[in-house]
DNA sequence: CCAAGAAATCTAGCAGTGCTAGATAATCTA
DNA sequence: TAGATTATCTAGCACTGCTAGATTTCTTGG
């Protein structure tokens, strides 16, 4: 059984290696050059063998945006873990969110707008459910504790929001602060726990 | 000059069928259905007269989604005026903007994801920045002068995300009514124009 | 160590895409 | 009505995601 073991090995290998191949030609160069051809001469493999690993193009960003959640929720737990106090925790975590999407524009669109990947469900991957229970960590102390997940879709939806549309050009650039600023004030002034 | 100005007219006339096509078209059967070829034969021509109107397909979605922008701004005036005090008209517009982007995915995928419509910029299309003009005045009554701009990009940015991340399935479905009754509140409770 | 079987991999091709050069048809002017 | 201008189409290019069938590589029993 050795045999199969090692093979079974170098496809997870060689997997892996497809799926950081087509994160890394996005960042580089966006999504649109991330052909099936291109993914497979630099891979050093045919195309065909793309399709051993995965169903399509599709699965591969799939692949890619799972990825992309894991690190966001790492990056939300160390920016929330930084401060001390819920509020500025809250606020280092929306930025950290806000800084994530704006310099990895490539893996954040895989994530949100390429891959179709369901999350309030039953069969929702790890990684997704894991980024959105930071949030919601960070939001609990200014929720009565019924209202936290409301909470935390809404204010997900601002952060969302905000990275997209300033990504389209379609916020004032040099206003980025104030906008931060006033999404934590209010996030965090009109839900009190004790209410 | 007569034929020249008939034939002008045909042309524009031509112009606004390929649009109204390509919008319906995208509505009836996504815009992955949205092909030169299926156009210009929906519209009764051949190819290459779609690019005797627009520079390529970029073009006619980005028309689409300027026209997608007129309606949405109409249809936010609407909402906003058949409230007569502030916080229910900015519930009905809240309650429309959703409702616009719920009922006509295509059309607000064109104006959000698909087009590029630079907005923040000295060169904003009207339809864009009329749009915003109506959420900036359903929210100017809870702001300070000051900050009402914002005020108005940050629920906007709230709404968009709303408007996607429901859209592809990654908030509960049955609690939308409750995201929106919480984002209205905060953004009307927080930020008292007297403050 | 070698031949037969199995597994992995590649070559070549399909149907579709956006877009365009050059030929053809329709229209207007004199 | 002939010539010039304008409008339109046919045919094709280079690309896309994807796949059937041939080919090579590896494994294993004798």
């Amino acid at each position: 059984m050795s045999v199969q073991d090692r093979r079974a090995r170098e496809r997870q290998q060689r997997e892996r290696l497809i799926v950081a191949t087509a994160r890394e030609l996005a960042e580089a160069e966006g999504w649109d050059a991330v052909t099936t051809r291109r993914l497979a001469e630099a891979i050093e493999y045919s195309q065909p063998v793309l399709y051993s690993h995965f169903s399509g193009k599709d699965a591969i960003v799939r692949a890619v945006a799972l990825e992309g959640f894991t690190q966001l929720a790492a990056t939300l737990r160390d920016a929330r873990h930084v401060a001390r106090s819920p509020r500025p925790a809250l606020l280092a975590l929306a930025r950290a969110y806000l800084e994530f999407a704006h310099t990895r524009p490539a893996l954040y669109n895989a994530m949100f707008t390429l891959a179709e990947l369901p999350f309030a469900q039953p069969d929702t991957p790890a990684p997704l459910h894991q980024a959105f229970a930071e949030l919601r960590q960070a939001l609990a102390p200014f929720a009565p504790p019924r209202n936290v997940d409301t909470l935390a879709e809404v204010v997900w939806s601002a952060l969302h929001g905000l990275a997209t549309l300033s990504r389209s050009h379609r916020l004032r650039p040099d206003h980025a602060e104030q906008r931060l600023a006033l999404l934590v004030r209010t996030a965090t002034t009109s839900e009190r726990r004790s209410s």
